[in-house]
DNA sequence: CGTAGGGTTGAGAGGTCTCAAAGCGAGTGG
DNA sequence: CCACTCGCTTTGAGACCTCTCAACCCTACG
């Protein structure tokens, strides 16, 4: 069911990070290498980390999504965030060597981890390094709360409302989903992971969205945003400070 | 309402400074005296930084509670995490002059507020501070997945059982709370908004685990641990895990 | 003594869950 | 090429949990 590690990357991997991201941008000499020298694909459903493993400095995802999850023993799981193409992962846990989450690969994809020792030397060589990684942490740590306060506080509508705006902003910051149009590589069930909710729960909510026409969700999750106003509106999110705050850099829809 | 800040901090602060920490066995001599400089006593209520603020790099809180929250427009709150004496925030916002969060004085307290720049200079001068960050703000990061994943999936006890064991292996761990037993300094409507739940439900659920003699919650909060095992259970936490995961360092209770 | 801010308790409404059955599409082996 | 299976989606029905509203109590405080 988890095919581990497919492979070692293969060269054609280079061309992933065309994907335009906040580092992309960066004049970081060494970390196009580091992420080249690291990166390895995972098959869709391999762990990438194991929740107590030890943990590398860094984890970069250059190509597919990952998902940062905890599970109850009985298997009730949260996903409490989704990483993309372009973002990093920073201090999974509290020490530096047991990880507090589940990393796991939502789709394929291309991930370079960065050992600690690698990623001291590159900060050294790059102080700029810091301000990154203070900029990714700190959308990760703003997205994790805008959705922590519609899990307490928001109805199902609300949420997942939410989460199809999150995502279609951050799709559009690295280039997908323009025209408001993009496919969330999820099922019903982990789509209800991501917003607590059961997944026969999450079809009705997305099926009354789409009676309504706000948005259009054809074969697996192809999503149209048709109302973004009125999606907001459900959401209760204003747009341009949404994008503020949980992207790196960005421009409204 | 919010008294906003008292007055400069008092000489008595540096007893304040008693408490045990992550930080204070750490041989870091610029970082007592930054703090002492910065230091600030903040009345209940009162707001540390507004949401949307520019943001100091680095907050450190020596004595009270504060809390990090977030609103939506009509009110209604979610208290994503609560910090304690000794805990410091990081990384409020995606840039980093604008906050995420809302830093909210929980109780009358003593807080210090670094400046960017000088804490660029501290860690020059002492590089265990960069372990020191990711150790706290690992640890916070656990703190909120584990609090996430009761809130997606967990019903009203099992969050309740939580919040008070998540306090008080806290409390413990600043010498706080010794025997289990210890004061949140929360009204029910605040711990409703940190587990997602309405005040009213909230004294229901503390009212039925004491009924059950697995708590006792006299004037205001202050709790007893009767049963923690059955607490634990009723959490679906396992203590020792839990210790490691979410303290910078521990022994379990 | 009156007021205000919590806490407690009851009743009813509503949202979300679970269980269950059926539909659909893709991949597989005959 | 067709059955078959498997995973996912869709829909219905009923149960259950939590919310809201409302009243009352209690304590601290002016």
């Amino acid at each position: 069911m988890c095919p581990a590690v497919l492979k070692a990357a293969p060269p054609t991997l280079t061309q992933q990070f065309e994907v335009q991201t906040a580092w992309s941008r960066l004049a970081v000499d060494g970390l196009p290498a580091a992420i080249r020298q690291n990166a390895r694909l995972f098959g869709s459903g391999s762990q990438i980390v194991h929740e107590g493993d030890e943990v590398p400095a860094v984890i970069c995802v250059v190509g597919g999504w990952i998902g940062l999850s905890k599970s109850l023993d009985d298997g009730e799981t949260q996903l409490v965030d989704l990483i993309l193409p372009g973002e990093f992962i920073f201090a999974l846990g509290a020490d530096r060597f047991t990880s507090a989450l589940q990393v796991e690969a939502i789709t394929d994809c291309v991930v370079a981890t960065i050992p600690s020792a690698q990623w001291t030397q590159l900060k050294m060589a790059t102080p700029e390094l810091e301000s990154l990684r203070q900029a990714l942490s700190g959308a990760s740590r703003a997205r994790i709360a805008e959705r922590m306060l519609r899990l307490g506080r928001g109805s199902a509508e609300m949420r997942i409302a939410h989460a199809l705006l999150e995502l279609c902003l951050r799709l559009r910051a690295i280039g997908d989903g323009a025209d408001r149009t993009f496919h969330i590589p999820l099922t019903q069930q982990q789509l209800g992971e991501f917003t607590g909710l059961s997944s026969v729960h999450v079809c009705r909510t997305l099926r009354r969205l789409e009676r309504n026409g706000i948005i259009d969700v054809a074969d697996h999750m192809d999503v149209r945003v048709i109302n973004s106003a009125r999606l907001a509106e459900i959401a209760k999110v204003d747009l341009n400070h949404l994008c503020e705050e949980i992207l790196p850099d960005c421009e409204p829809m």
